[in-house]
DNA sequence: ATTCCACAGGAAGCGACGGCCC
DNA sequence: GGGCCGTCGCTTCCTGTGGAAT
């Protein structure tokens, strides 16, 4: 291949899209379709905002994918916006509580808003907390706070945040504060401090699931912007539209779904078709799933290693006890430091979260309580992502050796 | 009705690390 | 440099439990 032709080869492929970032999860339009309910009522709550007064703070609920974080900061730019216009002084910030995930985190990423300089690390809390504090009073303004999966945070140190958050307002003059939180999971104030849940959750919002129709506008919408009409076929939408109405309705998996299909149709120089959407699916999950395999720590590693050698040779599900001896034995075939069992269970747990593995608590009666573990993913790929790591190479082609459970030669 | 297995999973806390302060 | 602080990965110790077997 002559070197003149890499260049013109790609560019040829450049038939698909107009404009990709648009169906980038990230993306922010300004038209919310099928959210004109929700928006003005977060909005209808906030406009004391703009008159110098305290919002009522707000939770939001909602599964993933129902347009909550992209709602809520399309409000949150408006509202910047406006006061900007009137000349009051309202500040939106937004934070993930995914990332910013403990009390000291949150508070220093507010205080860095303000320009302090906080450290990742070192200083008391509530230093950071009374620097945040200062920062905040230094002027007359209200201050919206966006924590969105604030599920993420309760249960750590997060009730003290949240404590702490929502009685910030007493300890300022000038300043004023209001609180979003932005949930996944619809039950999460049942183990919250009822003052936290009182003072956080005066007004409600909740964020239904879209159905096939509603996905279905989503994606003629940003389709129109982003992809060249005539490549599109009819059906592709709608499939989009149904699949991801299928994942309890989420608009972020019909987005990514009509992006890869139309990845995949460039790449063949094609237009995209049905059948690029039924790749895509499968490419979505094999892809995420290969992703966050390949940067597992080590010891998440080896216990899915373990899992996957178990579960080749016995073709069923195990237990907790199974995987553990056989982790054992593999930890020491290629001289890895061997973790407790306490330790190897949350490890199987996390698997689990991440929807690798399959594990679910059973109750054998006589013989005990345990869960029952099972791979959810396809094998293969992940046994090559692994032994990718040098430190799993050694166990290439290793057979454990499978201790005989007392229950088949009585 | 009781027993009892094989774990689940909470609580506490340890040591290392990277960072602050003085 | 010494004394703290927050965070992480981990261990130790522990109490709790669904349901087959008795």
């Amino acid at each position: 291949m002559g070197q003149s032709s890499i260049f013109d080869k790609l560019l040829e492929e450049k038939t698909v899209f107009k404009n990709k970032e648009i169906l980038r999860p990230s993306y922010t339009p300004k038209e919310l379709p099928h959210r004109k309910k929700q928006v003005n009522e977060i909005a209808r709550i906030l406009v004391p905002a703009l008159r110098s007064e305290t919002p009522s703070n707000i939770l939001i609920y909602g599964k993933t994918g129902t347009g909550k974080t992209v709602a809520a900061k399309h409000i949150g730019r408006e509202l910047e916006e406006k006061g900007e216009e009137l000349k009051v002084n309202c500040s939106v910030i937004y934070l993930n509580c995914k990332v910013v995930d403990t009390q000291y985190r949150v508070l220093a990423h507010l205080a860095r808003h303000f320009d302090k300089d906080v450290p990742l690390t070192g200083w008391p809390t509530d230093q950071v907390y009374k620097d945040l504090r200062d920062a905040l009073d230094e002027r007359k303004r209200v201050v919206t706070i966006m924590l969105d999966e604030i599920d993420k945070i309760i249960g750590k140190s997060g009730d003290d945040i949240l404590y702490n958050l929502s009685r910030i307002n007493s300890d300022l003059e000038r300043a004023k504060v209001s609180i979003i939180g932005i949930s996944n999971d619809l039950k999460f104030t049942e183990d919250l401090d009822p003052r936290i849940k009182s003072s956080l959750g005066e007004e409600d919002i909740i964020f239904p699931p879209y159905n096939a129709d509603q996905l279905r506008d989503i994606l003629t919408q940003r389709a129109k912007k982003s992809i060249k009409e005539k490549v599109l076929e009819d059906e592709v939408i709608p499939l989009c539209a149904a699949f991801a109405a299928q994942e309890h309705g989420d608009a972020r998996r019909a987005l990514d779904l009509l992006r890869v299909a139309g990845e995949l149709a460039e790449k063949e120089g094609e237009r995209i078709t049905e059948e690029h959407v039924r790749k895509a699916q499968n490419k979505i999950e094999i892809d995420r799933v290969v992703e966050v395999v390949r940067t597992l720590p080590t010891q998440s590693k080896l216990v899915l290693m373990t899992i996957i050698k178990l579960y080749e040779t016995k073709n069923d599900s195990l237990t907790t006890g199974e995987v553990y001896e056989t982790y054992k034995e593999l930890s020491n075939h290629i001289d890895i430091e061997t973790l407790t069992q306490r330790r190897v269970t949350d490890l199987i747990s996390e698997l689990d979260m991440l929807g690798i593995v399959n594990a679910v608590v059973i109750s054998k009666g006589r013989y005990g309580r345990t869960k029952e573990i099972s791979m959810s993913v396809p094998i293969e790929e992940i046994r090559e992502v692994l032994l990718e790591d040098y430190r799993l190479s050694g166990l290439e082609g290793y057979k454990p050796s499978i201790q005989s459970t007392f229950d088949n030669d009585v």
